[in-house]
RNA sequence: GCCGAUGUAGCUCAGCUGGUAGAGCAAUUGAUUUGUAAUCAAUAGGUCGGGGGUUCGAGUCCCUUCAUCGGCUCCA
């Protein structure tokens, strides 16, 4: 009988005999664990508990604590999804039913019957009474042949026969729960009956693959827990993270608003709105300032020739919005996508030595882009927005240097607004399509080893994702989620050979020779509507004090104390402190009340006693009575509290 | 653009199987002069997203269009 010798997360090795399963090593440790066990890893690779360990191996007991672990739990429950509708709809044909991050989905083919929100709740009663059974989830190789006949004869499925075509004679499973079969590779929990709560949460149209040009099948999205409590707080979890949403909070709070007749995706800002906004980049234009940036400005269109020059016309001029024509003489001229094109004219405007590099131009430039109805969303997704452009023309052997510093500014920015959970992508080409890029190889293969390089040597965690380079050329971008766990690109750089030269750009050399420089796109916000948008919704709209529109309302008991409200206004406004004053001749509470919905964060509440010893008294927004001080230890307060904030960041950056 | 859902007063929503619109908050006016999360009363406010149709009669049924929401695709 030979043996198995398993290793352990924690270091331990232990042999086993060959052919023993995860379940069994589960039972052989403790009992409590093999009972919490769902799935577990082999190498690395999520298997059911029952998977026979034939070869020395890794192994981790995967429980719901588990980031596996619960993707086992919600793809096993997928599966008990399409053994419910399967019973519903006999004539259903499944694709694919993999877990998400929170909870699973399966894309299915309904055929001619067409499923609506109304019919989940029938599904998901089913998808429970299927789990009750508590049935074995019993995973088994089948030849590619049996496979095919079985998608052919017994349940005729091109989806699925599609994916079995693509996979190797001998390494195809299928697995079984009650009566239902699944075309399966594993990484299934023991039983049906573990699953004790269904929430099957949204129904939505998804191309077959991804890809618009197959059928549209219907995904069923859920989630799953094994234990109701836990669903429930998951409800309640979500019903929290709704409140956030800053389509929500931005009518309430009247930073920004949408008309139908200025048209969808086009935002107007309100005016608190843009005492934001324009707070915002001033905290920008101040930072770039310090870094050596220079500022320019440049018109909303172009024309058309700068478009065919950047390239932007042959990739997107069909797309964008219709040009703009002269009257007389009907020249073609373009809403201006992207600032680039212009930033390179300004290059170009005069003479430029090596001496001069790297010039740095910014710009809070106005883009627009025509955005797929279906896309639009909020501020999130727009079609017309504002780029904290800038674009750094350097020398070859300053990439890297201006690269990191670009990585500073925005790791700067993220800190300022406590940014901390965010992935920093690498964008590259797509590995197989490079259509869709324009440039040489060599310039690419610079300009992308000169990404990887700056990232490694900033130490930033980065991931690396192929296909989402821009077509000119790849990109560092830093990802955000929304309240709703909706992942948003914010600030990104991007590194480009290819604009320089289809621009002609060049610069005299220490030998008096031409050669052209490098650009570095950069946008730490990205764009100001996304940013405010995430902003609004990272901070449930509890601005930083340096940043809210409205720092202070000052809030007289009575109508008799009017005066003295506006003398303390006068006070505060004369420190560069924004307060207003709640004129109405309504109750305190109902001031205080009204004040805290709009998450102002500093209340002076004054009357007859402060006014008499020139007092305020101080409310914090959520906190409640800080007690009664003089109106300049208020100021001296909210002082330190903003300087307290940026010096703390100032500092750590050093 | 595609799939599904939604669209009633400034906001949040009610309006059963078709019988010519209703509440709370907000607003306006008046009273109240108030002490740490909603003072009272009166008034005003809607061609029920737009257009077309069915019907004696449409917020309600049908078609179409626009917008919004959740996804898919796309994303300079």
């Amino acid at each position: 009988m030979s043996n198995l010798r398993i290793s352990f997360p924690d270091g331990s090795v232990r042999e086993f005999e060959k052919g023993t399963s995860g379940r069994q090593i589960a039972e052989s440790i403790s009992r409590g664990l093999a009972q919490k066990a769902l799935a577990c890893e082999v190498n690395g690779v999520v298997r059911d508990l029952s998977f026979p360990i034939e070869e020395d191996s890794t192994l981790k007991i995967l429980t719901w604590d588990d980031t596996n672990g619960k993707q086992a739990f919600w793809h096993s429950t997928a599966h008990i999804l399409a053994e419910a509708v399967q019973a519903l709809y006999p004539h259903a044909k499944f694709g694919i039913g993999p877990s998400i991050e929170n909870g699973f989905y399966y894309d299915i083919d309904f055929g001619d019957s067409v499923i609506k929100e109304e019919d989940l709740a029938a599904i998901e009663q089913k998808t429970a009474e299927m789990a009750a059974k508590n049935s074995t989830f019993r995973l088994y190789p089948v030849s590619k042949q049996e496979a095919l006949d079985f998608y052919t004869s017994k349940h005729d499925n091109e989806y699925k026969r599609e994916l079995i075509e693509n996979l190797n004679d001998g390494e195809i499973t299928f697995c079984d729960q009650g009566d239902f079969t699944d075309l399966c590779r594993g990484g299934h929990i023991p039983e049906t009956g573990l699953v004790k709560a269904v929430k099957l949460t949204n129904i939505a149209g998804a191309y077959w693959r991804g890809n618009e040009k197959n059928k549209m099948l219907t995904r069923i999205y859920g989630i799953s827990f094994p234990k109701k409590s836990m669903l429930d707080e998951y409800l309640t979890l979500l019903e929290e993270a709704r409140k956030r949403d800053h389509r929500k909070l931005g009518k309430e709070l009247e930073l920004f608003t949408f008309s139908n007749n200025v048209g969808a995706g086009l935002p107007l800002w309100l005016p608190k709105g843009t005492e934001l906004r324009e707070r915002l980049e001033r905290f920008m234009r101040d930072a770039q300032r310090r870094m050596g940036y220079l500022p320019v400005v440049t018109p909303h269109i172009g024309n058309k020739r700068l478009y065919i020059t950047s390239g932007h016309y042959e990739k997107y001029g069909k797309d964008s919005f219709k040009p703009i024509l002269t009257p007389e003489e009907g020249e073609e001229y373009f809403l201006k996508p992207m600032n680039c094109p212009h930033h390179c004219e300004i290059y170009k405007s005069k003479q430029r030595s090596y001496r001069d590099l790297p010039l740095r131009f910014a710009e809070f430039g106005t883009v627009y882009r025509y955005e797929q109805s279906g896309e639009l969303s909020g501020l999130t997704r727009v079609r017309g927005f504002t780029q904290d452009d800038a674009h750094i023309f350097c020398r070859q052997d300053q990439v890297k240097e201006e690269f990191m510093q670009v990585i500073d500014l925005v790791l700067y920015v993220f800190k300022t607004l406590d940014f901390t959970e965010y992935t920093a992508q690498i964008s590259l080409r797509d590995k197989v399509d490079r259509a869709r890029y324009i440039g040489s190889e060599e310039n690419w293969e610079k300009a992308e080893s000169a990404i990887i390089e700056a990232a490694a040597e900033k130490g930033l965690p980065t991931v690396v994702e192929y296909g989402e380079a821009a077509f000119y050329g790849p990109k560092l971008d830093f990802m955000v989620k929304d309240a709703i766990g909706r992942k948003w690109q914010l600030g990104t750089i991007q590194v480009d050979y290819n604009l320089p030269e289809r621009f002609e750009l060049e610069y005299v050399a220490p030998d008096n020779g031409r050669e052209r420089p490098v650009m570095i796109h950069r946008a730490p916000f990205g764009s100001l509507e996304r940013f405010v948008a995430v902003l609004i919704e990272h901070c449930a709209g509890k601005f930083p004090l340096w940043l809210t529109p409205e720092q202070a309302m000052i809030l007289p008991v009575s109508d008799k104390f009017g005066d003295y409200a506006k003398k303390v206004a006068q006070f505060v406004k004369n420190y560069d402190l924004r307060a207003s004053i709640d004129e109405r001749s309504e109750k305190i509470g109902k001031k205080i009340r009204d004040a805290e919905l709009q998450k102002v964060p500093y209340m002076l509440i004054v009357g007859e006693k402060e006014e008499a010893e020139n007092m305020v008294s101080v409310r914090r927004q959520g906190q409640g009575d800080l007690g009664t001080m003089s109106i300049e230890s208020f100021v001296n307060l909210v002082e330190s509290e903003i300087k307290g904030k940026l010096a703390q960041v100032e500092k750590e950056e050093v």
